[in-house]
DNA sequence: TGACAATATACCCGATAAGGTATAAAATTG
DNA sequence: CAATTTTATACCTTATCGGGTATATTGTCA
């Protein structure tokens, strides 16, 4: 599974949304949203949690070395 | 999928580990496993993810109502 | 039941994430 | 290519997380 990253990114772009849209829509910072997106590690899990939630989704535990 | 807290929880104890050798193991501090596995949502993804590490796993993006 | 181990909760401090603003770079579009 | 939009990077301030220590609670076992 690719990392959350690369997952908001993608599904972001899917719904055809800015990062500037989507931080407004997910209720967090243009600056977290950017982070997230860049890979940033030192980010906060409810945050992250409140990224994913946009898209159904949460933070969980998966295989370290899956796709 | 459980959340990752209780993830962690569960496999600690599996491994035959209190929290306070895992936390060591895992270079983490008492206080923070303690936090994560009392469920505190506002921890940092890095020792979130150095925690999993610990059992081969991530987090990864993963379905919110999965039980 | 008492003694001990393990876990949970509270307080304090230093380090740092979050977010705003500004600027630069990159991507998109005409 | 130029203009515009979108994304990336840097600086600063405020809020708070991580961790240590101490204490309380819970669990375990003789």
């Amino acid at each position: 599974m690719k990392n959350i990253g690369a997952f908001i990114k993608e599904n972001r772009k899917a719904a055809g949304l800015t990062q500037e849209e989507f931080a407004v829509r997910a209720g967090l910072g243009l600056r977290f949203v950017r982070d997230l997106e860049q890979g940033k590690e030192t980010v906060r899990m409810d945050k992250v949690n409140q990224a994913l939630a946009m898209f159904g989704m949460k933070a969980v535990p998966g295989k370290a070395d899956d796709e």
